[in-house]
Order: C-alpha cells, then sequence, then structure tokens
RNA sequence: GGUUCGGUAGUUCAGUUGGUUAGAAUACGUGCCUGUCACGCACGGGGUCGCGGGUUCGAGUCCCGUCCGGACCGCCA
C-alpha cells in the first residue's frame, strides 16, 4: 500500500511517500556495494569504472545514457524527415593510409592477413551516393588506435552523413537545422543563427580553429607599435599579440607571475608574458617599462580599445607557434573570470580550412581533413604551383570551443582526385592500389556530393554542460585503452589466438 | 614517446624537519532511540601506507627502480 504523506510539494521528496509493507521477499542479496550509489557518491573514478555495473545505476548517469538515447532518436527522426537512409557499412575493412592508426584484426582464413577497422565511413558512404543513396545516414561506431583525452575514446560513435547534388551551404544548412532541433528538443533551446567563419580570422582573432565564442577578448595584433622600440623580444618576433583583460588592472604581481609560469609551461610553450595595467587614475605601468615610454602604453591602450582598470596581456613569438599560445591564455583567461558558462551556447561554422599541411618529419604534405576533400574551386589551379595555400572545401561544426563535428564537399572526379593524390605524394600505381575502387567508381557517373560526421560522445557530453565524454558512454576505456570493468579480459593472448589457429607475424 | 600529479582503513582523504600504538570523516557491525529524511546516541571490527630494493638506530615520510591511475603535449585523415 502507497500513500502520499504530504500533498505540499509537486515534486516527490524522500519521505513523501510510505510504503506500508505486506510482505518482503529477498530476491537477491547484496554485498556493501565499494562505493555509495548515490547521486553524490564518495568513489573516486577508478573504482567506479572498476564497477561500472554500480556506477551505471546513479542518477547521473541513468539521466546521461537517457540523454544519449534521446538524443540518438531526435537525429534519427529528423534525418529520416529530410529524407536521409540509415545504411550500415562493414567494421572490417582493409586498412587505408593517411589518419590515425588503425586498428587491426588478424583473419583466420588468410594466414598473416589481418583486417582493419574503420576509423569513418568516409569511402563507403562516398560509394553510396554513386550508388544513387542521395541522402545517407549512419550513428556508426568507429575506431581510432590513438591515445586517449577526456574528450577522446578508441572507439567512438559518429553521426555520420552524407548528400548528393548539393554544395556546402546546403549541407550547412541542413546540419544547422539537425543541432537546432536537437538543442530544440532535448534542451528546449532556441540557438541563434550560426555564423560562418573563416580558419584564418578563428586562428587570427582567437588563436584556435575551435574558437569559444561566448566571451570576446579578441586577440589584438600590436606589432606594429610595438616592435622597433629596442625591446629584442618583440623585436625578433613575427607577431606581437595581446590581450585585454577588462577590469584586471588589480591583479597582483603574485597572480602575474603565476600566469607567466603558466603560458611557459611546456605544454603551453611561451617564453615569457609581458603585461601592463592601465589604473583607474589614468596612469599606466608595464613589466617592460624600461624600454617603453606612457606614450607608447597609451598607444597599446587606444589600439586596443583598452579602458582604464584594463589589464594588458602581451605574448610574442613566431607566426607558427604564438597565436596557438595567445588562444591558449585566452581560454584560461576566461577559465579564471567565470566567462565559459556551460549553460549558455555559441555555435559557429569555421569553413576554409587549408586543403594541406606541410609536414617536416615526413618532407611531404598531408591532407588536413582527407585526400577525399574538395579545394575551394578558385583555388584549385594552385594544388601544383602552390599547395599550401589552397583552401579545402571544409567545414567544421564548433559549439562552446568544442569541434562537434566536420566534413567537406567531396571530391568526385576522378581527373582532381588524382591530382589531390599527387600533390600527397601518391604515385599513380600507389593510389590505383590503395583507392582504385573509389577512382574506378568515379568512372560511372559519381555524383557530386558532400557531407559531414557529428561526434555523437561528444556532442551528448556537450548538451549536458560536461567535457569528460566517459560519462556519457556505457562502457568507456581507461588510458591504456583497456575496457574499464573489473576482471574484463580486452585482449586476446597468444594462447587463444593458437586455439583459433590464427598466427601473427612477428614484428620487428 | 614526453611533461606532470597521484597511489595510506570498504570509500574519500589528512599525516609536520624521518621518531611512541598511522588518524579523521563516512561506510560497515552491535545495542539504544523511534516521525525520521545527510536522523541521533553509545560501543566495536577494520591498514602488506601500490610493489621491490637502498640510506638510517629508526622510513607512510628520504633515495633508486618498478607497477597502476589521472590530466596535458606529441598523436587524433
Amino acid at each position: 500500500i502507497v500513500r502520499e504523506r504530504s500533498n505540499k510539494n509537486k515534486n516527490i521528496n524522500t519521505g513523501d511517500i510510505e510504503i506500508e509493507v505486506q510482505k518482503l521477499e529477498v530476491l537477491n542479496k547484496s554485498q556493501v556495494p565499494p562505493f555509495t550509489i548515490e547521486t553524490d557518491t564518495d568513489g573516486g573514478e577508478e573504482l567506479r569504472m572498476k564497477y561500472r555495473y554500480l556506477d551505471l545505476r546513479r542518477a547521473p548517469l541513468q539521466f546521461n545514457i537517457q540523454l544519449r538515447h534521446r538524443m540518438a532518436l531526435e537525429v534519427r527522426n529528423y534525418l529520416s524527415e529530410n529524407n536521409f537512409m540509415e545504411i550500415e557499412t562493414p567494421y572490417l575493412i582493409r586498412s587505408t593510409p593517411e589518419g590515425a592508426r588503425d586498428f587491426i584484426v588478424p583473419s583466420r582464413m588468410n594466414t598473416n592477413q589481418f583486417y582493419a577497422l574503420p576509423q569513418s565511413p568516409q569511402t563507403f558512404k562516398q560509394l553510396l551516393m554513386v550508388s544513387g543513396f542521395d541522402r545517407y545516414f549512419q550513428i556508426v561506431r568507429c575506431f581510432r588506435d590513438e591515445d586517449l583525452r577526456a574528450d577522446r575514446q578508441p572507439e567512438f560513435t559518429q553521426i555520420d552523413c552524407e548528400m548528393s547534388f548539393v554544395e556546402r551551404e546546403d549541407v550547412l544548412n541542413v546540419f544547422e537545422g539537425l543541432t537546432r532541433q536537437l538543442f530544440r528538443k532535448i534542451k528546449n533551446t532556441e540557438l541563434p543563427e550560426f555564423i560562418r567563419m573563416p580558419y584564418s580570422e578563428a586562428i587570427r582573432l582567437y588563436g584556435s580553429d575551435k574558437p569559444d565564442l561566448r566571451f570576446g577578448m579578441q586577440i589584438q595584433d600590436i606589432s606594429e607599435i610595438a616592435k622597433g622600440k629596442g625591446f629584442q623580444v618583440f623585436d625578433s618576433a613575427d607577431h606581437v599579440l595581446a590581450l585585454v583583460v577588462p577590469g584586471a588592472a588589480e591583479y597582483t604581481r603574485k597572480q602575474l607571475d603565476e600566469l607567466t609560469e603558466w603560458v611557459k609551461r611546456p605544454q603551453i610553450g611561451a617564453t615569457g608574458l609581458i603585461w601592463a595595467k592601465f589604473s583607474s587614475d589614468g596612469t599606466a605601468k608595464s613589466s617592460v617599462d624600461k624600454f617603453f615610454t606612457a606614450d607608447d602604453l597609451n598607444a597599446w591602450k587606444s589600439s586596443c580599445a583598452a579602458g582604464e582598470g584594463d589589464l594588458m596581456l602581451i605574448v610574442a613569438g613566431n607566426k607558427k607557434k604564438i597565436f596557438g599560445i595567445a588562444g591558449d591564455l585566452r581560454l584560461e583567461l576566461g577559465n579564471r573570470l567565470g566567462l565559459r558558462d556551460s549553460s549558455t551556447y555559441a555555435a559557429l561554422w569555421v569553413v576554409d580550412f587549408p586543403l594541406l599541411e606541410w609536414d617536416d618529419e615526413a618532407q611531404r604534405y598531408f591532407a588536413m581533413h582527407h585526400p577525399f576533400t574538395s579545394p575551394v574551386a578558385e583555388d584549385a589551379s594552385m594544388l601544383e604551383s602552390d599547395p599550401g595555400s589552397v583552401r579545402a572545401n571544409a567545414y567544421d561544426l564548433v559549439i562552446n570551443g568544442v569541434e562537434i563535428g566536420g566534413g567537406s564537399i567531396r571530391i568526385h572526379d576522378r581527373g582532381l582526385q588524382m591530382r589531390m593524390f599527387r600533390a600527397l605524394g601518391f604515385t599513380e600505381e600507389e593510389a590505383a592500389e590503395q583507392f582504385g575502387f573509389l577512382l574506378g567508381a568515379f568512372e560511372f557517373g559519381a555524383p557530386p556530393h558532400g557531407g559531414i560526421a557529428f561526434g555523437f560522445d561528444r556532442f551528448a557530453a556537450m548538451m549536458a554542460g560536461q567535457n569528460n565524454i566517459r560519462d556519457f558512454i556505457a562502457f568507456p576505456k581507461n588510458n591504456s585503452g583497456r575496457d574499464l570493468m573489473a576482471d574484463s579480459p580486452s585482449f586476446v593472448d597468444q594462447k587463444q589466438l593458437d586455439e583459433l589457429s590464427i598466427r601473427l607475424v612477428k614484428p620487428e
């Protein structure tokens, strides 16, 4: 018999309902759990992962997994309503060059041969376009044998899509619509229209290809006015970059020293940090007063539109690193000032990525996105003459500084694809050997096509205002890529392989 | 591969310049209380200080090695 004790609150709280027990049967006994199975558990992460089946009983995890389910449902509904069809692609495939390290699976039928697991269904979905399935999608597991991060698992789930007879804006609009729909249905939030920001601008203003637009504090280049005054650090730098921290002129020496140490950590890699304070009484003080006059400082101030009471932080260095350093510092300041509120959302499309990246070690270009990405039409002619400055017809969806997804308009012309492979250093024979099936398909009237893939685990975490994707995967891996469950065998050993009559080639 | 932080009751942690019997909270057990809701009160059990070696009269503490875990860099088309 269940009866309500109180009608004061609409929400049912502990003790609001009484149960009069008439018969009690213990269906199964339980040990004392290794951690409290409550919303705020006393267990540490390692322990909770070991007993994941108990951790998953906790309300926050139940909510997260349910959130994921509801998102998957909405994705399927939205895409299906927009005439997309979910089609499965194979998991046991041949290894492809470029990109991440492949996971491999030994083949019993073919001694010393291995399958690779797909890093993404990229080529298969392109073949589906050739087959006339004009709108494909799949919520699909992908595998990359690389080290983990808080927001990266070796096996992860993508919302993978491809469309035929489309241009960039067609893809962007459909998937902006999907993103909006998810926020509407899951969070009851209406997102504003996503801006399109060229890659070069993202780097210049935010020092990142995934800018967090929840706050301003844009990077300002003061090279012009800061160089040539005899300060060697500035004079020898490609760029002198400033951030204006509003209202932070009161930062103590200790805080500034601590920030300086922070940017000098090897992970950030700055050689130092210059500061200038603009006090409310109109005076300015800096850590480089020896080299710069009050007039110089005021020139910086007006150039950057800094106000009284503001702090200016300056880093200088070579072109390749310094924008990233300024971007990292900007995010850190955003964190410290509480400007990265997880309940607000700023979404944008970053577009016009470089098509190719030079790799010093390999002494050749690599595709920044993947080798099937189409160049921006007017840049295609530079593929041979100036490969490094060709822009890709590629795009990333970035929300709150997190890369949620990315895609591109693909190459559908065999000739252009061959030029791309040549730019990547493939010979004719290598290209035919590795991608002959795709090049062959392009010879049978391949339609123009493009697509996108969203990182589903990340998307779910971001929807909940969090960044640890493990809390949104029922059975995640640990940092060694092992299954986290207690006594769960993650790997097949040689003995098991022997029993399966599988022989491996011994690596040198 | 690199940088860095950590490993001490079931759990989360504290443990000073090396020094008596390694503590707290919580959980667990027993008893009391019985309209409580983080209940309260009393008592109790519970430790290979990750592992191995070294220095020392003496090591949780210092040194070397090793294992495990986290964060980050590299890496992630």
